[in-house]
DNA sequence: TTTACTTCGTTCATATTACGAACTAAATGG
DNA sequence: CCATTTAGTTCGTAATATGAACGAAGTAAA
């Protein structure tokens, strides 16, 4: 029981989590199916079922009649064997959920963003307070909570960087006094990340191994998946694609900005169109609305951005080779800017990536922050690190 | 011994895989040091070296004395445990080498590039018998053979895509023939992803986990490593930034031929130059003498080429996020054009990627086949799916 | 209703693997 | 020459997985 893979325990871990895989994955499911599909023999099956029971992870659903053979007693994943929190700071407002270990999201609500750092901090905390009472969660049967945030995330410092749109957040204080104040572990992560985990989870990633998903809103950012895992980069930068450079000339404003953004965003669609009629810049309902009439400039922006943002795809195609490129985000999901910039990829690439349409919408960020913090939960309970299956209290 | 994961021989799996490692990377080392660092217990450990000694795969080098206590024995890789043969086919000529299993190169040799497909696979068959025959190798101690191609490889299908160089290496009959003729395992590779492992292996690589290898030659290629694993794209097309779209204008003769490889490579050195000049193209040698003799259209060439280079990269880091990228090949390496780079960079990213030099030149190659070899062998023989440590005679 | 059959799940004897403690071996160093 | 130190082995014990046999609890059919 000494090294560090020495002791053979570690066989025990793997076939645990074999069986919580079953359990999870094949609903309610008899040991001896488990025995049969996994190979393990039914005592081996039966030992580590109970085991599982033992600490809550899984429960007796039912038994099973009807067929030849005796009847078989079922087992499931037990949803109460904890609940995890999920939170999405956007441009306006909050979104704040909780979950149970299967995944169910219990309740959601939206709170208005408040205007400085500290009043955030304090939304999160009495948000989530609320959502576990109303749902009767003991404060220790909270085992995860996951922020998304409009900004990089360095995981190994946990701290944002590069948050323009809500500069109070950077820094590492608010993991610090949500962890401390929930008694929890707390994982930031960047939003468009979370998007890309929820359409990977429970929408058109599911098919894919590798694929990219491109959110173009006010911004544009991007989702890397290689091989089922989210690819975060050495600093968490990957996938800000908005700082790509797709412009011939070097503008130091652009530089800033970030080049591909101040050419392929709702920004730039409000600039393209004000800077051609001349007219301070309308609203982006306004310019898709004209575009749709006819109108020859709006189509033209609808159109310069469609290019660039297929360059900017068309280039990240020939660096990662995703198998599909899903495209989302308020400007990204509609019809019109998904033809053209299929149609443009088409002129660009030989054998031209498929673009899709994104499946979950404004949903896919807490979806993604349920799904990454259920991961997180799995890894710390049944990793070679831990006791099997045990729950510890979370704290620092 | 019947499920996937199921019988406890899966420990045993992963602790001798583990004694194999710090044995192969502290080279020769006593039974109680590995004991020690290893956490596994004394015994444990000696009844696993004894394991792989029958095997063939460690051997004793010798005893320890000098220092206080009983002398130790120590243990090292056998290098006679097996053999790899590579392959590095270029655009004039045929690269080959032998090297045992600790990494060794035993003796390359070059041939100059047959003029067809079918005797460029004779030239490997019998380059490589004679290479066997000289080193006096059995051929069922050869335990794999890798083949660096200029083309996209598909490891699935095991088939050469996109080789405009070479086309007759395409399709799988090459993999086939070398297979059966030379009884043992191939794996063909693409000859810049290869040279990207040997950066790793052996060169400026060995600090990161996670960076980019341009290659800048008569063409442009790169290699992504992250997280220590070469990523190869879905299709085999990862770093493939040939056809990376940089140009403003939509050309199809530019999405034939890769938008970026007519921009930013040595063809592209001489074409702009001849265009410029109006004068038929002349050499590149020629052009990079002008250069540093202070010719103002070969200065202009030269900076164009390297902000086209620098605006791939950048536009790379943005969606990858590296530790540094690897400059390469025999313009990329070139220290006047590493400069322009990484000035070009610095006007282009806020926090500029870092770029060096690359480290082994011409011989990057054939390294990278090796170590791909040796990783290809090592998997085979200590994965799970294996009886530990046991030499199969490798073929279809 | 009884009997045969099928499948579920447990009990039991056995094999593998790892560990720690005790022991032997073989050197150094005064 | 003997204490000390380190290397390596022997041996008893504990954990884990297995397969075979067995008991349990249903269906199917005579």
């Amino acid at each position: 029981m000494r090294g560090v893979l020495s002791d053979s325990a570690l066989g025990r871990q793997v076939n645990g989590q074999l069986v919580m895989d079953y359990i999870v994955q094949h609903g309610p499911i008899s040991r001896a199916q488990v025995a049969k599909m996994s190979g393990l023999s039914k005592q081996t099956v039966s030992e580590l079922v109970l085991m599982l029971e033992e600490h809550g992870w899984v429960r007796e659903v039912g038994i099973v009649q009807g067929k030849l053979g005796r009847t078989a007693v079922t087992y499931e994943l037990n949803p109460e064997a904890g609940y995890v929190a999920v939170a999405d700071i956007g441009g306006t407002q909050i979104k704040l959920g909780v979950a149970d270990v299967s995944g169910k999201l219990l309740e959601e609500v939206r709170i208005p963003l408040a205007a400085e750092g500290q009043q955030v901090a304090d939304q999160l905390l009495h948000g989530i307070n609320d959502l576990l009472a109303k749902n009767g969660i003991r404060q220790d049967k909270l085992l995860q909570l996951v922020v998304g945030v409009p900004g990089v995330v360095d995981r190994q410092k946990k701290q944002v960087h590069h948050s323009p749109n809500l500069p109070a957040l950077q820094g590492g204080w608010l993991e610090e006094q949500l962890r401390e104040s929930l008694k929890t572990q707390v994982l930031l992560e960047n939003e468009v990340n979370l998007a890309t985990i929820g359409e990977q989870w429970k929408g058109k990633g599911q098919q894919h191994g590798s694929f990219i998903f491109v959110a173009m809103g006010t911004g544009i950012g991007m989702g890397v998946v290689l091989d089922g895992k989210l690819w975060r980069g050495a600093r968490g930068f990957a996938g800000e694609i908005g700082y790509m450079p797709v412009l011939d000339t070097i503008d130091p404003m652009v530089k800033q900005r970030g080049a591909l953004e101040s050419v392929a965003s709702g920004h730039a669609i409000l600039t393209q169109y004000a800077t051609l009629t001349g007219q301070p810049a309308t609203s982006l309902p306004e310019v898709f609305a004209l575009a749709e009439a006819g109108d020859a400039v709006a189509l033209g922006v609808m159109d310069s951005v469609a290019m660039s943002c297929a360059k900017a795809i068309a280039a990240t195609a020939t660096v990662v080779d995703p198998e599909v490129c899903i495209l989302g985000g308020s400007i990204g999901s509609r019809p019109e800017m998904l033809v053209r910039v299929q149609e443009w990829l088409g002129k660009m690439m030989d054998e031209p990536l498929p673009v899709e349409a994104n499946h979950l919408g404004k949903s896919a960020g807490l979806f993604g922050a349920i799904a990454l913090a259920l991961q997180a939960v799995n890894s710390r309970y049944f990793s070679p690190q831990h006791t099997f299956g045990e729950v510890v209290i979370p704290s620092a």
